[in-house]
DNA sequence: AATGAATGAGAGTTCATTCAT
DNA sequence: TATGAATGAACTCTCATTCAT
């Protein structure tokens, strides 16, 4: 409408810059709190690893701490946490199970999965109202909903009654004492035994899950 | 008349045999170092527990770093980690998943372990030669005493092949579980699931591990 | 109503270019450390002198090692200890030895030069490296351009042939004498003996030089 | 007299014991203080020189600084400092010459010699009561001394009249550049050139000493 | 007289945070 | 918005001195 060009876009550019800047550096610092801890890690530890220097972190958090609720919220969000898996992602109780047991491992192996796990087990206690929060809202839901689906599941036959469907956190029991096994030894010395927990796991499920043939 | 600061009194000053001061000195790291992690305990925070001052700590060890080890090591000893479960504490398998279950859980619930356990998964890497040595001499050892009991048991006929005789972790996986959960969330929140997981666990046992009738 | 302690206002902050800084903090610990030996200056010795705070050393030096160590390597350098004294500052004998007289002793009141003598002496065992360099490429060096000029005034007849012309440690001697006297019993308690030194040293270079007449 | 036996002799022998212990003490002293300077000195470096316990200095010693003024006191006592040299330890000046210069070489390359001289530069201003006083009775005393018997040769005709005999100090002065030398290059860098000054020192004296032939 | 555990006052160093640029 | 020098509090560690044994 006007004859001169307006420099507009640069106000959005930055904003836009600033959120980029934000999300760069939680990425940084779900890295460096997870492998050092809170107290261990340094500002310029996170500066460093988010491209900027100390100085410039304050423009964009107040504070240590402030950095630190902000990554647990977002690592405690359901979107981070909870890409669920679908119980009717397939017809046999074998598709089932598969499905599970694939979605369930890529979590276990996945690093931002161990970050935000070794997280929460070594430095919840500096959130409790965001650990709180996230028990009863993210964590019991979803294992609501896994109960839910389970008794869906017995309904339509493809499962059993079983010690398994009452309590849904047997399910992935197995996969966190992998999770926990590879942060104390690393990823390299439980290359194998993953694999060998992981079929078990599955003949596990299905041997508890499997209907009883008349 | 009197000074409105009063100056303490110069606390007593006890001394103790060298021995006995160290034991006290690394059972106070022990529940500093898990509450807190390694870097946010202070050596006055240590001092203080084991009775003693912060210069009073350097007559026993010569650094922070030398306690973490002498700690861990202590923690990661045969004696401190494994007063085992035996198999054949009973001669019905409802008797030997009951002795498993009641051993496995007083682990679960006891402090000390629940310390010793986040420790290692917090801090683990400050001793890699400790943690692998552990690995190693002590872990694998006990898994495989296990498989050999379990297979013992499956001859005796008191057990059935499945998943849990190949696979010992996944025997006391859901206990693990509790002791995650108990870490994150603390006692009080996970009194109740506790039980229900307890009671699922024994049943999943039962169900895994009872002879096929023939 | 008014507090009894009075806050002291927070002490200006001076942002100085780091190199400007850290020639301060270098000119500092000269002083610092000559008047009281490296074990005994504090940091906070250091810091007061250069007008900051202990903590603001370490933006430009990692150690009290570190300040010592660039400080003795500025005071070894040749630039810093040898603005020589030219033996061709005159035509007679006279005003040769007039001028190395005056050069001499103009170092040996020099309290640059007293601070670097001293500690040299007292903490040259912390830094081998540095003074077997410089002994080999300064000091060495030096003494053989004065042999190299002595020898040249021979033969130009200016001087004759003695003990002096083949040790040129000789020729100062007596002022390092005058040196250690001031460090040992201060500047006032040397003042007369060191303008007697003074001219007995002349004395002793004219008889030593000057050329039998034939 | 007593018809018994009087245990006497070990109350003698407990004091004697005490005495020989201060030796000991001081002597560890003087080694530690000299290689590393006052502060930096620790108690059980002392201690385990002397061969006792860190406590047990305490028994013979009120403090460090009791130490340090009782070892200076003795340092700078005459007999310690000043086996003199006599000038009319010969007949002919070559004779007296190298007897001083024998006897002057001889302190520096004494290690105790050298550890109380660096102990007096780098020390010093830690007891000026004793300096001040070690300097008016012991030094001045001394160079008195020389300047008189430098006086009762010259008219016996054994020296002329020079430089030398006006100021005592230039006799000694190489020497010192000597001592300071060991003291910053140590020993064994210093070995070869000891000797070339040596000699020089020698002909230094002999050439402004010896009297003019009629 | 001697030991060595214990104290307590600092020392050097680190680091979250601030601020001049 | 970004930098990095500067601050100051808090940390680990040291060491002269004390004291129970």
């Amino acid at each position: 409408m006007s004859s001169t060009v307006a420099p507009r876009p640069p106000a959005r550019r930055r904003r836009l810059a600033a959120e980029e800047r934000m999300r760069q550096i939680i990425e940084a610092a779900l890295i460096e709190f997870s492998e050092k801890g809170f107290t261990a890690t340094r500002m310029d530890d996170i500066a460093a690893r988010a491209g900027l220097s100390k100085g410039g972190l304050y423009a964009h958090f107040k504070s240590k701490d402030q950095i630190f609720e902000t990554l647990l919220f977002k690592v405690l969000s359901p979107s981070f946490n909870n890409r669920k898996w679908m119980l009717d992602d397939g017809d046999t109780l074998a598709e089932v199970v598969d499905a599970f047991i694939a979605h369930t491992y890529d979590r276990v192996t996945d690093p931002d999965f161990i970050a935000a796990l070794r997280l929460l087990i070594t430095e919840s206690h500096r959130a409790p109202h965001l650990v709180d929060y996230w028990r009863r809202e993210v964590l019991d839901t979803y294992l609501k909903e896994q109960q839910t689906m389970l008794e869906h599941c017995r309904a339509r036959g493809l499962v059993r009654h079983s010690p398994l469907t009452q309590q849904a956190e047997l399910l992935m029991a197995p996969a966190l004492y992998a999770a926990i096994t590879r942060m104390i030894f690393g990823e390299e010395a439980t290359q194998a035994s993953l694999k060998d927990l992981r079929r078990a796991h599955a003949q596990l499920l299905m041997e508890l899950l499997e209907p009883v043939e008349a």
